[in-house]
DNA sequence: CGCACACTGTGTGCGCCATACACAGACCAT
DNA sequence: ATGGTCTGTGTATGGCGCACACAGTGTGCG
């Protein structure tokens, strides 16, 4: 219970004032660290983030950022709180799979726009006021069902995961079209030249299809919702079970 | 179509021969760096995972590894390779659903033997013997379904995903059970403490319920199989859209 | 009003990392 | 037998995260 005991970046991104203090102000605030970082990430990935390099972007030393974040995974935490703005607000007008659908739209623009959220190494689970949005947000799509609090989270969750397993997908330095389109390609080649019908006539016969982009392909709009909705079938399904 | 452009690496764990050639003979093969690097990991994560720390680890040099690996991601690559063994055989009495149920969970224990897996950047879509050996096996689970070959491919990736995002929950640094549940409570109470009930009802309403593990709770083998269900459910229902 | 001291940004330095490059020796095709 | 190619090695470079000591700053307390 004791506000204290949270480390201090929490602290700061909650916005909880310490008491004025004696010393000199801080120059900066971590959202400009923030800011800086996410500048440097949206450029040139996540290793184009360092510490050195941020506090280079915000015009002081590299020390001076331990003043505000206690390691590098801080700087991360800072980063993803940051980079997530607010969360959408959800027309209650349309049902629980409109809503749910919108938010999995939203965080799937998030990432597009910022996909270096990707390659963040998780390991905490989320505390930051942003992230807690999201989570309320989504949440909140399934006001009205007949599902229990942790079936929602469940449910929510289910959909976090897609999301973000699909990204992952879709080729983690996505932006070039082409760089896309050259790689899949090159990819489809050397998985036609390696799963020979033989011994992978599944793969093959997935190849096959000319339709199909391949494993990495393009996940486009249309793939998404329909991969989404076989996710949402299934909670609906779960739904149905309860209203009988 | 010309196999000498594939890769260092993907050639030797093609096992792709070339021809006997003047100099000295090799000292290792690269699965003797995989499984050095591998023990590396397991015991300190894939932090623990350094050339030098390897190559410590087989009595040779730290460039003597850039002999077999072009860099640093290609020893992520046959880690991978080398850490999932051959996939499970699913047994063709079960239906779909007990064979990807099973697949799933060899994948869920796969990750769970090896944890630091979940910490690999992934970069490329996989193209190693092994792996492509688990892609077989996951799409032959939908053996006698209606589904297309796109749509299994589909299906998979799902569960895929499924099973990646959950054990990613389940605390990276599992191992320990004690510090799970101490990390799961330290979490617990943070969340009781910054989520109230005004700003965010929907996840106060979910830590109210004394069940719930919370968010980053002990993901249990029953709420694995629990979710893996709903999304089973979702591909079922596309599948009885097809049989109609 | 003044002073003690907590706090600020800074400079230096350490150990580790991935990897480029030049080299001496080992071995096969000819 | 020998030329050329491949091996493992030693050395070196630039970057990284971060520990630590320091000088200056400004607030709360006396």
């Amino acid at each position: 219970m004791d506000e204290s005991e949270l480390p201090r970046v929490l602290q700061q991104m909650w916005g909880i004032e310490g008491r004025s203090r004696p010393g000199p102000k801080p120059a900066f605030h971590i959202s400009d660290i923030a800011r800086a970082a996410i500048k440097l990430a949206d450029a040139g990935g996540l290793a184009a983030v360092s510490m050195s390099k941020v506090a280079a972007e915000l015009g002081f030393t590299t020390m001076s950022l331990y003043r505000y974040v206690d390691a590098k995974d801080d700087l991360y935490v800072v980063m993803l709180e940051h980079a997530f703005g607010d969360p959408p607000a959800l027309d209650p007008e349309l049902g629980w799979r409109g809503r749910i659908t919108a938010w999995a739209e939203a965080f799937r623009d998030g990432l597009r726009r910022h996909p270096w959220i990707l390659q963040i190494p998780v390991q905490e689970p989320p505390l930051s006021p942003n992230q807690l949005a999201w989570m309320e947000s989504g949440l909140g799509a399934f006001e009205g069902t007949p599902l229990t609090p942790p079936d929602r989270l469940s449910a929510m969750l289910l959909v976090n995961i897609y999301v973000r397993g699909t990204a992952q997908l879709t080729a983690n330095m996505l932006t070039e079209p082409d760089a896309i389109r050259a790689a899949d390609q090159l990819y489809t080649e050397r998985l036609t030249m390696l799963a020979t019908p033989d011994r992978f006539p599944g793969i093959a016969a997935t190849l096959e299809q000319p339709l199909d982009e391949g494993y990495a392909g393009d996940f486009d709009a249309g793939e998404f919702t329909f991969g989404l909705d076989t996710v949402l079938d299934g909670i609906q399904a779960r739904i149905t079970r309860l209203t009988n």
